[in-house]
DNA sequence: TGTCCACGGGAAAGAAAGGTGG
DNA sequence: CCACCTTTCTTTCCCGTGGACA
C-alpha cells in the first residue's frame, strides 16, 4: 500500500512544487545575485500555515545550490530554537563551520565571526521568525556582509509592528513572497502528487481525495496529514482495503489533533497546563484563568513569568489574546 | 474619578550545561 | 573526582502604564 513513506510527511520536499511558479520565480530571483558571488537580497515569505512557505525556501535553495557551489544555508525554526546562542549555533553548524564549537559557553559573537570567514555567501533561512525571542539576532546577522537573511512568517505587518524600528527600517526593502491559501483544485493537484510518489496505483478513490481536499480548506499540511493518517488506517485494517470517503471521515478529527499534539508536546508542564486551561475554556479572562492554574498547579511560578509563557504560547500560535491590561481575555487559537 | 489589578519591559538573580585545571 | 569558570536560559523582582468597575 505505501511505496516511499517519506512522500507523505508534510517536510517532504517534492521534485515539482504545483501552484507555486510566481512565488517560486520571484524567491530565485530576489537571491539570484548569491550564485555570482555576490550578496542576495533579504527576503520574507508570508502565508497562513499550510501555505508552502518551509517548502518553497527548501526548493529554492536546493534549486541554487545545485547551480552553484558557492552557496550554503541553514535553516532553523524559531519555535525550538528560541534563544540567540542556540540559533545562531545550529545556522553556523549547518554552514559547516561551528563543528569545533561547544553549545554552552561560547560566545554569539564567535558564531559571526565564523560566518563572516566563511568565503561563501550564506543563507540564513529563519522560519517561523515571529517566535524569535530577541530581535537583535537579525540586526547581528544583517552586519555580517555574505549572509542573506530568508524570514518565514505568518503574516509580515504583526511581524514588523513587533520590531524594533532600527531592524524595521533595514528590513523594509526585503522582498516580499506572499502565500494564498490552495484552491480545492490546487489541492487535488498536491494530494495527487504525493498520492503518486508515496502510494500503490489505485489505493485511493478519486472522491476520498475530493474530501480530503474539502476538509483541508487550503492548508496543505492538514491535507496532507489526513492523506497519510488514512493511509496508516487502512494499511492497520483487515476489512478496508481502499482510502475511501469514509475512511477520511474516521480519522479528520484525530489529524487535527496529531499536528495540535505535536507542539503542545514540546511545552514545559505549567506551559501545557495554561494552554489546556485556554482550551477547556474556549474563552477566559485573565483573573479567571490566574485562578484556575493556581488550583490546579501545587507550585505555580510567579505571575510575571505566567504572563510571559501566556506570550509565548501566543507566539506559537497555540492561543490568541484580545485586549490588554485588565480586559485581556484568552481564547483557543483555531486550525 | 479613584482604586484595583493585569500587562509587559527590563534588570538581575538562579539554575543548568559544558569545559578546564588540579 | 572535584572545585571552578563561562555563558545560556529561566525565573523572579521592580515598576510604569492603562483598562475595568464602583
Amino acid at each position: 500500500m505505501i511505496v516511499e513513506p517519506r512522500a507523505l510527511r508534510e517536510s517532504y520536499v517534492p521534485q515539482e512544487l504545483h501552484h507555486r511558479e510566481g512565488q517560486i520565480n520571484l524567491l530565485s530571483t530576489a537571491l539570484r545575485p548569491l550564485a555570482e558571488g555576490d550578496s542576495g537580497e533579504d527576503a520574507f515569505i508570508c502565508g497562513p500555515s499550510g501555505t508552502g512557505k518551509t517548502t518553497i525556501a527548501k526548493f529554492v535553495l536546493g534549486q541554487l545550490e545545485r547551480e552553484t557551489s558557492d552557496v550554503q544555508w541553514g535553516y532553523i525554526n524559531c519555535i525550538s530554537n528560541s534563544g540567540k546562542a542556540a540559533a545562531l549555533h545550529k545556522l553556523a553548524r549547518e554552514a559547516g563551520v561551528g563543528l569545533d564549537l561547544r553549545r554552552k559557553g561560547t560566545h554569539p559573537a564567535t558564531y559571526l565571526d565564523r560566518l563572516q570567514d566563511l568565503d561563501q555567501q550564506f543563507v540564513a533561512v529563519i522560519d517561523e521568525v515571529h517566535a524569535l525571542a530577541d530581535n537583535d539576532m537579525l540586526a547581528s546577522l544583517y552586519e555580517v556582509p555574505n549572509v542573506s537573511m530568508l524570514l518565514i512568517t505568518v503574516d509580515e505587518n504583526t511581524f514588523f509592528s513587533n520590531l524594533d524600528s532600527r531592524i524595521q527600517s533595514r528590513l523594509r526593502g526585503a522582498e516580499r513572497v506572499k502565500l494564498r491559501p490552495y484552491t480545492h483544485r490546487e489541492m487535488l493537484d498536491i494530494l495527487r502528487g504525493r498520492v503518486k510518489a508515496g502510494l500503490k496505483p489505485g489505493v485511493v478513490r478519486e472522491n476520498a481525495l475530493d474530501r480530503i481536499a474539502d476538509l483541508a480548506a487550503g492548508d496543505a499540511r492538514y491535507g496532507i496529514t489526513l492523506l497519510r493518517r488514512a493511509a496508516r488506517q487502512v494499511v492497520n485494517s483487515d476489512e478496508q482495503r481502499y482510502i475511501t470517503p469514509a475512511v477520511i471521515g474516521d480519522i479528520a478529527d484525530e489529524a487535527r489533533d496529531v499536528i495540535r499534539d505535536k507542539r503542545v508536546d514540546d511545552l514545559s508542564s505549567d506551559k501545557r497546563l495554561l494552554y489546556e486551561i485556554v482550551r477547556e475554556a474556549g474563552t477566559i479572562n485573565a483573573s479567571e484563568l490566574r485562578s484556575e492554574y493556581k488550583e490546579r498547579q501545587g507550585n505555580p511560578v510567579a505571575s510575571r513569568t505566567r504572563r510571559k509563557y501566556l506570550r509565548a504560547l501566543e507566539h506559537y500560535e497555540l492561543i490568541e489574546t484580545y485586549g490588554s491590561a485588565r480586559g485581556k481575555r484568552f481564547q483557543l487559537r483555531k486550525g
